[in-house]
DNA sequence: ATGCAAATTGACAACGTTGTCATGCATGAC
DNA sequence: GTCATGCATGACAACGTTGTCAATTTGCAT
């Protein structure tokens, strides 16, 4: 028994081709004596419709790209479910297609993708959805394509995009860090071609200034998301002659470079020393003790990015959806120790 | 500019059509000077052959699946790296499929991703690839597989496999610890429908065996992967009249909730508990202290195992290969405090 | 019954590629 | 010069599906 095809289901059912097609694309117009024989004899012979077939004769794609160069599992993870969820429901394959953002020539690796392999759209995460130079290139070529990124507002700037406000919420969590006391905090940036980065720091900043605390470079320390950018701030803050009391690491792993660090240094977290990450990945509720965190509902957003590609690829159209992270209060932060 | 066609290229190259696909799929009997005549033209064109029309005539198939249902996101992406790693340099395409691994119809599911995608075969990870009964039902399928399995030695039962020895490296875990002076080892199991679990007790049971160390009922308790189940399983284990001076948890998440349990239960690890993990997760790298574990190069052994795929589906017979993980000591583990 | 629009159905071509087979041409042995 | 040989090339069909359009049937008002 190899598989049944569309000709299979047509003898079986004594109709012809057309019919089943019409059958299986449910486009009206079949009787439904006729509709009911032809649905038995699919069940019958197990028969699914070829996809290659299919795509290549009614030129629509049946699957979308979903393209990434981001080191985080976690993330990954994420928005792979969130968009699988979004493209099984609608009836779109997924492709998956990790690459290096700073390739020289992405945007034809992309298109080539996209025509090879019949694609109808491309869902871009971070870093390559902040590339404009990348998205028009790929505009040119007529790619559809849905962002997300991070983004305080709706950027309008003609991409449609899901954007997550970064800056809210490291808002959030800095002021949350001054409410408990503090007033030396420390800041580990993220890497510099995330568009998060700065959104993350403008968010720190704003929520310093708004609350009159005093803004201190020294505190602020470049970086690259990484573990070790973040045990090496914070043995540098540490060793400030007026270290910080609170260390606000731009994601889960600096922050887990912070707790390392802070271990090293013999302080007790959260006593001696507050942290605070961003993320709220698995390591965030299972440090010791569980990190202060952003929550940003990544499988969500990437589901929802995902559903707005095809809703453009049917040619509605789409509005930009912003979300906003959400804090989450963990072990890892306390009030400061009164000074000695 | 839409998407140039083979047609295209054959008319700017002057040539009919079948030259340039013998061109483009290295079929020889194709005059140097017309090949460069072919080639300039596709550089020039941009042209990329459709993968849809190429498979859908050629019968043959020009992407695997990749089938698994494990919720730890390290495993699955370090997974998926491999195999694609393999697909690119082979020329396939990759496709994932997460799927639940106790869904009633998992075969024919399987089977209709395979007619629909026009797949080649299948990857399997656990715990898909270690149902025997799914395995045979593919079988009848016709569906070219290769499975990811836990096993302390090549199972020879005619279904293609790599094989990672977990028997082993549990072993060489428990050995170290009865080395440093611990004869109450605590053992936290993994799930059960994880052939893994079972292979990690029994290395662990051998070599309290082996060294003469006695085994001890309560000191080994049920779980499933889970940093909860770590969490819990130390708890009860700490609380015993005797309590272990040493924890092995079947995996890093697991010994990520017994770091947890320990620090509430205000133990000093590794002094006045060892732990040691497995996975050589990233959290095993960032915790404090950093676990003991057994690290396992998932990827390379998903690469593997999609070339032995792809070798299967050009009909090459393939041999299957182990791999043995590697003991990675760290700070959670030390000789046990002298009883009082 | 009759006519007519609408609903239902089917024949055929086409999507972009490769497999099969036939053809043309140069080469070298006789 | 003739013939077999082998290489290089092309014409055409086919893969499984859907779009187009025409043919047929149905339903309904007359």
């Amino acid at each position: 028994m190899g598989t049944a095809t569309i000709r299979d289901v047509a003898k079986q059912a004594r109709v012809s081709l057309k019919t089943v097609s019409r059958v299986i694309n449910r486009e009206g117009s079949v009787r439904d004596e006729t509709r009911e024989r032809v649905l038995r004899a699919i069940e019958q012979l197990g028969y699914r419709p070829d996809l290659s077939a299919r795509s290549l004769r009614s030129a629509k794609a049946y699957a979308i790209g979903l393209v990434y160069d981001n080191p985080n599992p976690y993330y990954i993870i994420a928005v792979q479910q969130g968009a699988l969820a979004a493209c099984r429901e609608m009836g779109f394959g997924l492709q998956i297609h990790p690459c290096n953002s700073r390739a020289p020539k992405l945007a034809e690796e992309l298109r080539d993708l996209v025509h090879r392999s019949r694609l109808a759209g491309l869902v871009l995460a971070p870093p390559m959805s902040e590339r404009m130079g990348l998205l028009r290139e790929l505009a040119a070529y007529d790619i559809p394509l849905v962002r997300i990124i991070s983004a305080a507002e709706d950027p309008r700037d003609g991409f449609p995009c899901v954007f997550v406000d970064d800056r809210d919420a490291a808002y959030a969590i800095t002021a949350y860090l001054i409410q408990l006391g503090h007033v030396r905090i420390g800041f580990l940036w993220g890497g510099k071609q995330h568009r998060s980065s700065p959104e993350r720091y403008k968010g720190y900043e704003k929520a310093l200034h708004d609350y009159g605390v005093p803004m201190s470079e020294e505190l602020v320390l470049e970086g690259d998301y990484s573990f070790d950018d973040g045990f090496r701030g914070a043995r540098r803050l540490l060793g400030l002659a007026e270290p910080p009391t609170a260390i606000f690491g731009s994601n889960d792993e600096i922050a887990a470079g912070v707790l390392a660090a802070a271990r090293a240094a013999g302080l007790h977290v959260p006593y001696d020393l507050s942290v605070a990450g961003f993320e709220d990945s698995p390591f965030s509720r299972h440090s010791w003790p569980s990190l202060t965190t952003s929550r940003q509902r990544t499988e969500v957003i990437a589901e929802h990015a995902t559903r707005l590609l095809i809703a453009e690829i049917h040619g509605d159209d789409v509005k930009n959806e912003g979300f906003s992270p959400e804090l989450v209060v963990r072990g890892s932060t306390a009030p400061p120790r009164p000074r000695p």
